[in-house]
DNA sequence: GGCCAGGCTAGCA
DNA sequence: TGCTAGCATGGC
């Protein structure tokens, strides 16, 4: 059994119970147990990760299950991607100092207390997944792409079943605008997916280079793709990348969040809310997410 | 039934 | 450079 041991406060268990967005096939959500498994991809290699939330919030503990055990070479990897989908090194206690003398937020801190930010296990997917919510309803973009994971037909042995696995790039390359089209996916939605894992998968770009790069030089490298414009970007440096100071001004749930955090009688528009982020460095990514988290309900 | 949703592009001034 | 109509579907 591999354990890691974040940093507190880290709150595992509301984690789980608050995702951003539904939970999908591909990531089994068990809040009663406080588990989660997902089908990670490394080196060609797919394999089925349990993660296990135990100790106290401010002695936390993540409990690592896979087939091999420790033992296998994709060891570390897994044990690196954990760390990231759940933020274990995300400096939370100093985004909480930056932001509690401003006591509008006071009631979301101690809602969220310990909440770090659930990012992508996987840059293809993640900058996919981004694509998809663009201009959509949470909701219905979720669907769509659960309708995009039933096209991959993909499966890895977990268990006494199997376990859906996000299609690649090759996979999603292969496909046709039309058979989004039959799956309620607007043409350009369509063009915009299937072209972006064709350029993946020919080689036209190595997502994974861009993880040593300073974020204007991601935005300059992803911009230039049709269907990738600045909001897209940003999601991608928070979700995929998990940039620590973003702040999608011009995001409607980020306005939304605002105006109902500071009682405004309008929802403030993407210059104003940069202004107001300024306060928040070099925190804006968790700000960020806090908000979003405070649209969900509870608050 | 109409407006809106975790935007982007192409076309126009 | 800056602005906006059109996209397309489902949720509320």
């Amino acid at each position: 059994m591999d354990v890691i041991r974040p940093t507190g406060p880290f709150d595992f268990g509301t984690m789980l119970k608050r995702p951003l967005s539904r939970p999908s096939k591909v990531a089994v959500i068990d809040p009663e147990t406080s588990s989660y498994t997902k089908a990670l991809r490394i080196n060609r290699r797919v394999i089925p990760v349990t993660v296990r939330g135990g100790g106290t919030v401010d002695q936390p503990l993540l409990l690592l299950d896979y087939p091999g055990d420790g033992m296998i070479e994709e060891g570390s990897e897994i044990r690196n991607r954990i760390q990231q989908m759940f933020s274990t090194h995300v400096q939370v206690t100093e985004f909480y100092a930056t932001v509690s003398s401003d006591p509008a937020w006071m009631p979301l801190l101690n809602a969220l207390f310990g909440l770090r930010p659930m990012r992508d296990a996987d840059l293809f997917e993640s900058m996919v997944r981004i694509i998809i919510g663009q201009q959509l309803n949470v909701q219905f973009a979720a669907a769509l792409v659960e309708r995009l994971i039933d096209m991959g037909e993909s499966f890895v042995a977990w268990g006494d079943g199997l376990l859906p696995v996000f299609p690649s790039p090759e996979q999603i390359a292969r496909l046709t605008y039309a058979q989004l089209r039959e799956r309620s996916f607007s043409q350009r939605k369509a063009e915009y997916v299937i072209d972006f894992a064709r350029i993946v998968a020919d080689g036209k770009i190595d997502l994974e280079t861009l993880r040593g790069m300073p974020d204007e030089q991601v935005h300059e490298q992803l911009i230039s793709f049709r269907g990738i414009g600045r909001w897209t970007v940003e999601c991608f440096l928070l979700f995929g990348l998990g940039r620590q100071d973003i702040m999608p001004a011009t995001d409607i749930g980020v306005q939304n969040a605002l105006q109902k955090l500071y009682g405004m009688e309008y929802r403030p528009k993407d210059e104003e809310v940069r202004n107001m982020a300024e306060a928040w460095k070099p925190f804006r990514s968790l700000a960020t997410y806090y908000l979003w988290q405070s649209l969900i309900g509870l608050l």
